[in-house]
DNA sequence: CGCAATCTTGATGATTATCAAATAATGTGG
DNA sequence: CCACATTATTTGATAATCATCAAGATTGCG
């Protein structure tokens, strides 16, 4: 019941719209090509986690956000000349609902409380958007490695006695794209954190924090 | 009669909620602290331009956005530890609406549409940021600026004899805090371009770009 | 017309990308 | 459960891009 819809329309509601929400599961590595999706299309992680991938026609990669339990996305309006495509990948096995926002709105009642949950969701979405902005325009990639650690500990992470817990079941070169940089230099940054003590590393997928404090300085820009 | 909220309500619906919109005039450079607004504010500029700015504690700083004329923008909700400081800022003389959207959805009739049409709004707000993000990401600079100055062209220039007609009324300094650079690096990219003929630049603040499509190539990575 | 601010250019340096191996991790079938 | 093949990560050397610092040259404004 923590969906934002059924908390919006309650269980009655929803199932005055057959056909409105349909549920899917990815494996891990599965890929959704976004495109062609109705304008009033949102999606909604269930439990898992999804990349939100923005590919150009010559390759360029861009990772626009780590999708997590809760979180809603936009599939993006059909693509104009010298845009980039949409896709979502599974990053672990996901569960993601695809909901039809109109025919629920129509329908169901209640649909004036689910459009101000969706309009307050979208604004979320903006500011996190522009503060992933100011990241990639204004940070270095050591403060941008950082913030992301910080940001998927918070989301993702559990404390244990050595420290807080960080599973990245994504590889580098997704953290790169993310970030707007090479694996190479994730590595190379991962390496440094190792070596002063800001992180621990016993496998690559492993990060393990004894001080988030100390992470957060650097991730804004303590020298 | 291009405003959204007034499409959505009509004038009699306006009306009905005395004070939820204010207007405000500002004078080139005149700067508006976005911190402290309710949570259910969206401004809207009416005619000018301004500058949505995020500036961090040690100085830094990005221009999220060049807003015009009927572009909404939403203030962030109020700053956490680490987060930036939001301004709004004149590049020209311009006119903002304030509005309160919660006295509105509530007194006036038509609230649904209105609603409808700020979500819809909102979405189209977090595509653009996505852009941007693959932008700042993935593009060089020499590809930005000519981003830049095409979506600027489209949105406030005009046609010409001589071609595409461009009016940078804000410093380079600003081109630079938008697209993650620095002011030299504009500079040297703007003489490159007119070097090689993609655009004339008469004055600074002057751009004339010949052929939009040449111009689009680069801002779309041509070699 | 002159001054202050802005823009441009040049020289140099720092950061990050690129290319090329070497090492480590992961998964697979025996 | 282990050896091996595959894939991912790390490391090193070098290059490209962009930032920084320091003068000049323009602009635009009073």
């Amino acid at each position: 019941m923590t969906c934002p819809i059924r908390q919006a329309l309650g269980n009655a509601g929803l199932t005055a719209c057959p056909g409105a929400v349909s549920r899917i599961s990815a494996r891990a590595g599965e890929k959704l090509d976004a495109t062609g999706f109705a304008p009033d299309t949102v999606f909604r992680v269930v439990n898992g986690m999804l990349m939100q991938e923005h590919v150009s026609d010559d390759g360029r990669r861009h990772v626009a956000a780590f999708k997590t339990s809760g979180d809603l996305s936009w599939p993006l309006p059909s693509r104009e000349a010298g845009e980039f495509r949409e896709f979502y990948e599974a990053v672990n096995p996901t569960e993601l609902c695809i909901i039809s926002i109109d025919p629920i709105s129509r329908c169901a009642p209640g649909a004036d409380t689910l459009l101000k949950t969706l309009y307050t969701a979208a604004r979320i979405e903006v500011s996190r958007a522009q503060e992933q902005m100011f990241l990639l325009a204004r940070s270095s990639a050591t403060e941008r490695l950082a913030g992301f650690l910080l940001d998927l500990a918070k989301r993702t992470g559990h404390g244990t006695k050595r420290g807080f817990e960080l599973k990245l079941s994504m590889r580098r070169e997704r953290i790169a794209d993310h970030l707007g940089m090479q694996p190479e230099t994730i590595s190379r940054i991962m390496t440094q954190f190792k070596k002063s003590g800001i992180i621990r590393l016993p496998r690559p997928s492993l990060v393990i924090i004894p001080d988030l404090k100390a992470l957060s300085n650097i991730a804004f820009g303590a020298p």
